[in-house]
DNA sequence: CAGCATCCGCTTTGATACTG
DNA sequence: CAGTATCAAAGCGGATGCTG
């Protein structure tokens, strides 16, 4: 990217990540920890290889991202962050919260995959409370997304990971939208049920998830402030 | 910005302010309130005018920015950040910080604007505790950039102003570089005179500001982490 | 002057194919 | 696996012109 010639903390932070497709490299090696080429790629559908290669080597350059010979028996190139890249998480965090409510709507011919949506869950999450400090844990299992993404209720803390449950308390099957809308508190179960979601399982399980939710998003996220904000639009 | 196409909130969030010179856009109306478009132009150095107007249309229907014709006697259109859009603010923040380092080095032909500066001294300097609670109030002019900064150290918090002191108990003038290098902890009073920074007044009262300041920066972001960081490079 | 719109040359991106 | 090579299309920067 060229310069903004600007002599400004914003401007010289986005003379570095600013370019397209950049935090979104940042993004995926903050997900995956240490990562193949390969890896990143297929958490970034439609970037062109010699954009990725490009990126790498600018960040490489900017000493946000290191590269390392994976040790012998394995003939690759591993990618991570660095420190310096790692404390790009603050502002990855401050992104997704500001992007929660405009995963409102779906657009049509997007890509789902099931760790981006863990990882919000998980910041959305972390600071409720759900229910009583000694109350028994619960599991509340999604299946959307490439691969189920279990959330846990236990000792007063909430975490997300990905991965499916022995067996979870409750479960959640559908398309992501109205299954993030109902744990984003934009639709109840029966909202969601209308969009063709299903429940099976404990009620209450839900409830506690649910209510820890609400604590994580802004009682203003959850009201429509721009007119026809949930109206699906057309993907590209 | 063409959708990246994922369903995943950083994403979203990029899909709006992703693109060139918006944050730089949003940067420019949280600093300054609302403004009108020249304003908002004068603090965007060689932004092309038909993208400010192409941008500002995006964001206005993003619902970030809002436009308003001036009351009466004012014939101008004004704009300013929506609610939706002061949340972006964090963003901003986060980014100021993780850019703090980056501005070490000179670049040359970089423009200053003296906005900037006192923004990210604000956001080092607000948490810092200046000396004792009761101790008396210290100011402290920096001249630099296009117009004087004035930071304040009383009852125990500090703040930062454009515009000059009727009579400041300390003064520094010279480049910005070595001024910041000067407040960040990257250069000593002698290093920074040896660049061209000339103080004038009493030492103690920078020593206040300045040990407010220790506390804003990380240590890491005190020292070298990448060969050749403090060697100026050519700007564009 | 404020707030754009148009035109044009250049750079960056996207899509696809190919290589050590 | 980890890239390069190629080329068309889109986006950007700079200049200029237009309208209230």
């Amino acid at each position: 990217m060229r310069s903004y010639g600007e002599y400004c903390a914003i401007a010289r932070s986005l003379d570095v990540v600013g370019d397209r497709w950049t935090l979104l490299i940042v993004r995926e090696l903050a997900l995956r920890g240490a990562c193949r080429y390969t890896d990143i790629r297929s958490g970034l559908p439609g970037i062109a290889s010699n954009l990725l290669a490009d990126r790498l080597r600018e960040l490489e350059r900017a000493g946000v991202v290191a590269r390392e010979d994976a040790p012998p028996p394995i003939a690759t190139t591993l990618f991570s962050l660095t420190p310096r890249g790692e404390q790009l998480r603050a502002v990855l965090d401050d992104l997704t919260r500001w992007g929660l409510p405009l995963m409102r709507q779906p657009k049509d011919g997007d890509v789902v995959q099931s760790r981006w949506l863990s990882s919000a869950l998980e910041m959305m999450l972390a600071d409720g409370a759900p229910g009583a400090p000694g109350a028994p844990p619960v599991t509340l299992e999604l299946r959307t997304g490439d691969q189920p993404i279990l959330i846990e209720a236990r000792d007063g803390q909430v975490h997300t990971q990905l991965g499916a449950a022995g067996s979870a308390d409750a479960t959640l099957s559908g398309a992501p939208t109205p299954i993030m809308g109902l744990l984003l508190g934009f639709l109840d179960l029966a909202g969601a049920e209308a969009k063709g979601v299903e429940f099976e399982g404990n009620p209450a399980a839900l409830d506690r998830i649910r209510s820890a939710a609400a604590q994580g998003v802004p009682a203003e996220m959850t009201e429509p402030a721009v007119a026809g904000r949930d109206q699906p639009q057309p993907g590209r």
